[in-house]
RNA sequence: GCCGCCAUAGCUCAGCUGGUAGAGCACCUGAUUUGUAAUCAGGGGGUCGGGGGUUCGAGUCCCUCUGGCGGCACCA
């Protein structure tokens, strides 16, 4: 007997029956042997030791292949598993995936665990892999292994198999050696050898038995695992490389903002990180104006009885900042813009013709965030949204929609970002409405985003209480993923807070509200766009956009014509006549990311030009005072007045 | 909030197994007047995050509180 298998490059070749995918690859070549992990037959996983059953398309996948880091990175979690099994007796395994650039595994057992422990498991780990154990495939029945998980005591691999495998199906268990066994899908490499010690145990970290808080807290170990040493110290370079994007040190060394004890989650903003609020401020209210929004103002407390009415009292109570007045009453600074935006809605009569009502707020709110959830700009509870709510008849919602995801697409751009990555955040378990409702509602999100051009992702179970929503995200310098925009759907709001206008037939009707944000808060927003560009802001939203530097004290009043020059043109100009070399000046200046250096001499001051210098180039543009200030205001326009 | 780690000068960090605090940058003063990524010299500056304990003696060991960092959970 034998089976024909297809490859690749659409090669057919005839093998025997029952022969393995390593067998396969050695036939091939030696090297190739050497660097496979393991087989893809038809697209199924497929354990380079095991007998193929059949001929099909097999995929050899190769350690260093997206798909062989992710075997050899579920490899890694095992031998970790392994090692951590053999020193810390009695530590019960529960869960151990890959992640994104590595693995990790969650352990249960009494004791903490310590990083001053890693070296020890790293190194046991080391062991296992130069023991070269092989790897074995086992299959079971599901009760034999629920007994035999629990009779070595592993309560929670029991209680895993119990309620995630059904009845009759099978259940694969890898063992190393005769030593150590998991359930485990699979693939796995044929040994322990073929890991290689690519791998470094990174940090240590509690979690929750399925990330439920009500459940006992694990003890995860995380690590990363590569291909080879060379990509390992690759990866190492990358996240010390992004570390230094990171918007809490460049806030710190631009001199943006800081944050102190006294003020958990808020911050304090610095002159330069002001202007640059202040630009975007400028800058997004150009932008909703000319998209047809009304910009108001609300209050900033209000009383308890008007937070009970809007149901925050209710459902939102532990993360409001409540306080007390001398007379007694009880009032709380704003979680939300929304139900403030609502009475301004309310305030006289409205009509169908004012519909859509866009309304927009740069909305200060506070939230009492819990304290292991703040992140420097990214996660504060004093924050400013760029908020916005449309009001508008329930027919209006895919079009306001679609021109929302376009208008912020386009925003986004502006400033450098693509933000085409959307989630659709659908029904949660626990929600209000019917399932119509709810079948509805997502079909409208969906048809308007793709109207948009966009293809959502769906976030299963993510949406608010009482509507879907889409999310805008992206990623910061360590790899976490923000929201940035959002647009979600609200029947409920105006309906509890009674909010109606008069239809064209003359009855009072309910509008929709669709709650929307662009940025997202200014905070984070910020903090995003400092990473996004590692601090070295464009033009338009550097906080200072020059730096005039003289070369000697005898250019000091030409230095002070230019600068008065270039900021009655607009410009926002520093001058820097300290007495230093201008070597100096322009070593510091450039690590202040200033984009323009104009540095000044005797010779500029004598034929009225300056010497241009661009951050990042080492090129001295020497050009006439009128002709430069002409250049640099063009380069400075934002992007939408560039436009106009 | 939970788990782990961390906290020394404005910043970045050193300070071995307990013996009484140091570097670079920054700052101040002086000299220097300089042509595109660090001019030289001098000086000031720390109740070693707060509190408690062990000890003849604590930056160093223990407890506790506060804050920061990394995850988890929660979320703009």
């Amino acid at each position: 007997m034998s089976i024909l298998l297809t490859f690749p490059d659409g090669a057919v070749r005839e093998y025997a029956d029952n022969i393995t995918p390593l067998a396969v690859a050695e036939n091939i070549s030696k090297s190739l042997a050497k660097k496979v992990v393991a087989a893809k037959i038809d697209g199924a996983w497929w354990d380079l030791t095991r007998p193929l059953e059949g001929g099909g398309k097999l995929e050899l996948v190769m350690r260093d292949s997206a798909d062989g880091l992710e075997v050899l990175r579920h490899d890694a979690a095992h031998v970790l598993a392994q090692a951590v099994q053999e020193l810390f007796p009695g530590t019960q395994v529960t869960f151990g995936p890959t992640v994104e650039d590595g693995f990790y595994y969650d352990f249960a057992r009494e004791e903490s665990f310590s990083t001053d422990d890693f070296e020890k498991i790293e190194k046991r780990m080391r062991e296992i892999v130069d023991a070269d154990l092989p790897i074995v495939r086992k299959v079971w029945e599901k009760q034999v292994a629920i007994a035999h998980f629990k009779s070595i005591g592993e309560i929670y691999k029991a209680e895993t198999i119990d309620e995630v495998i059904k009845p009759g199906d099978p259940i694969t268990i890898y063992s190393h050696g005769d030593k150590w066994g998991d359930l485990c899908r699979g693939p796995h490499l044929p040994s322990t050898g073929r890991l290689g010690k690519a791998f470094k145990l990174t940090k240590l970290a509690g979690a929750y038995w399925r990330g439920d808080q009500n459940n006992a807290q694990l003890q995860r170990i995380y690590g990363t695992a590569w291909a080879d040493e060379q990509q390992l110290a690759d990866y190492l370079k990358r996240i010390e490389e992004a570390e230094k994007r990171d918007h809490r040190k460049l806030g710190r060394q631009l001199d943006l903002f800081h944050m102190q004890e006294e003020g958990r989650g808020m911050v304090f903003w610095h002159q330069k990180g002001l202007t640059l609020w202040r630009t975007i401020e400028a800058y997004m209210r150009r932008r909703t104006e000319a998209a047809g929004y009304v910009e108001v103002r609300t209050p900033q407390v209000l009383d308890r009885v008007f937070w009970e009415r809007s149901g925050h009292w209710d459902k939102y109570r532990p993360n409001m900042f409540i306080c007390e007045t001398a007379e007694q009453e009880t009032l709380s600074l704003k979680p939300m813009n929304c139900p403030g935006h609502v009475q301004i809605f309310k305030f006289g009569q409205r009509s169908y013709r004012d519909l859509p009502l866009r309304m927009a707020e740069f909305g200060a709110c506070h939230r009492y965030e819990p304290s292991g959830s703040l992140h420097g700009l990214m996660r504060v509870r004093a924050f400013t949204q760029d908020d916005g709510h449309i009001f508008c008849r329930e027919d209006q919602i895919e079009a306001e929609t679609t021109s929302f995801i376009k208008l912020a697409q386009s925003i986004h751009a502006d400033f450098g970002m693509v933000s085409d990555k959307i989630a659709l955040a659908t029904r949660p378990a626990i929600r209000a409405g019917s399932d119509e409702f709810w079948d509805r509602a997502e079909a409208q999100m969906l048809a308007a985003a793709r109207a948009a051009g966009v293809e959502p992702v769906i976030a299963e179970g993510d949406g608010a209480f009482y509507a879907p929503k889409l999310d805008f995200s992206v990623k910061d310098a360590i790899g976490r993923e923000w929201t940035i925009g959002t647009i979600q759907l609200d029947y409920v709001l105006p309906d509890r807070l009674d909010a109606e206008y008069v239809g064209e037939d003359g009855g009072k009707h309910r509008p929709v509200m669709l709650h929307r944000a662009i940025l997202g808060s200014l905070e984070r927003f910020i903090g995003i766009l400092t990473e996004n560009c590692a601090g070295a802001f464009p033009m338009w939203l550097a906080p200072v956009q020059v730096v005039i530097a003289t070369i000697t004290q005898d250019a000091d009043a030409y230095a002070q014509e230019v600068a008065t020059q270039m900021r009655a043109a607009g410009l926002r100009v520093d001058l820097d006549l300290r007495n230093e070399k201008v070597g100096y000046k322009v070593r510091e200046n450039s690590l202040a990311k200033i984009p323009v250096i104009a540095v000044v001499g005797r010779k500029e001051a004598e034929q009225s030009t300056v010497a241009l210098r661009r951050l990042g180039g080492e090129a001295q543009d020497i050009i006439g005072l009128a002709e430069a200030i002409a250049a640099l205001t063009s380069e400075a326009t934002p992007p939408d007045l560039k436009r106009a």
